[in-house]
DNA sequence: GGTTCTGGTAACGATTAGGTTACAAGAAGA
DNA sequence: TCTTCTTGTAACCTAATCGTTACCAGAACC
């Protein structure tokens, strides 16, 4: 259960410089040289940190951290930018960043930064999400993103998605679905399974073209 | 309501630029010349945050801080210190620093790590101001703005209101509500928040076009 | 190729959850 | 004490959800 940390920054040396450093202390990294599609990767993964340099191409990348943070994304970020004046830095915490390191500045206390603020906020978010392929689940708030875009379920299709998808791999035959899923105190029938499996289907999958949920004839389902 | 910050500097004339400065903020602080009485104040006061000179005489402050991390106190640390080695700022991290400025520093700045981290550890809001969209809660007057007009909200409505907004995003299902809004201990029926809800929206939204509080059929309720 | 079995699919209807209103008991003020 | 406000409960209604059934298609087995 490795941190996942997303970089944002333009110069390609400096980008791959910090996601070597970063993946040899045990991290994940996903780097970008803009902020194009970060917006999206958001939704879809996972991420527990941003590190974002503020003179990007374009746009500035404090006002992308501010805009994040308006629609309600608190995941926290550090800046890294030439900007060191005062005025400079009070902008960047101002527009929600977490901590501040100016260039140029060492691995070494990137890396100790990074741990300081991911200890400080681990327990806290517990990056209460799961993934599955462009499938995540965000378990607090119950609701499910499919390819970046919503997707509603109902209480009965969420927790028979999410029961899937932490077991990937494994077949769960229709009795155990039900013990997990309908609760084990009444009695269905294994159809019924069957046909909310394929009412799932249909909203996760539309044009049938993902193939996300396997019938396994004569045993059960798997996400694999 | 303000936050109550713990300083440790042995230079007078700093430790006394520090308190002013903090103060003028908006914080409450303690200033301490040494380490001697820290640890028991801090049984004490609901301490937010510790300021930590590293250089004491006598003491090192880091150890210090190590020696809170180990008896499990867990209150967010900002080093401040003329040691800026990377070895230096490594230990200052490694024994449970949450952050680290290396003197000199402005005032501004430490300020805005001081506010930065206070922010991140969710302790109240500095301003006593809890926002949604275009609600806001004052929550020392227990008044509500909307749309920057006056709202009249009952006691009930407004913990309600305020359990919701400081879980956006987090479906609260009608235990955790009646826990956290009614209190553990009376017997409420679970209509009793349904009902709540429902007079709630009405005074929040009369015209049904908002959709602050969305319902998650058959969990509980949710401001996202 | 035929038979049997398993799962997909669509339709129906029962059940249940939530919205809404009304009412009464307390609580709070005057 | 009287009045007003607050709030828990009950009753009723609507609509979403979900279990069941029936029927069909395709796979497996002979």
């Amino acid at each position: 259960m490795d941190a996942l940390i997303l970089i944002v920054e333009d110069e390609v040396d400096i980008l791959e410089l910090i996601e070597f450093n970063l993946s040899r202390e045990g991290y994940e990294t996903i780097g970008f040289l803009n902020t194009k599609r970060v917006a999206k990767i958001l939704e879809e993964e996972a991420v527990d940190l941003i590190l974002m340099d503020r003179n990007l191409p374009g746009a500035e990348g404090s006002e992308f951290v501010a805009s994040l943070r308006q629609r309600g994304i608190q995941t926290p970020v550090i800046f890294i930018s030439a900007k060191d004046k005062d005025s400079d830095i009070e902008e960047g915490f101002e527009r929600g960043g977490d901590d501040y390191l100016t260039k140029p500045f060492s691995m070494k206390e990137l890396a100790l930064r990074v741990k300081a603020i991911l200890r400080r906020t681990k327990k806290v978010s517990d990056s209460g999400m799961v993934v599955y392929r462009d499938i995540s689940l965000n378990l607090p708030a119950r609701t499910v993103m499919i390819d970046s875009r919503p997707v509603e379920l109902t209480k009965l299709e969420f927790d028979l998605l999410y029961t899937l998808i932490s077991n990937q791999n494994v077949v769960l035959d229709r009795d155990t679905l039900l013990e997990s899923v309908w609760g084990g105190d009444e009695v269905y029938q294994d159809r019924t399974v069957n046909v909310a499996i394929n009412r799932l289907k249909e909203k996760i999958d539309p044009e049938k073209s993902k193939e996300y949920i396997k019938t396994v004839r004569g045993v059960g389902y798997t996400l694999c």
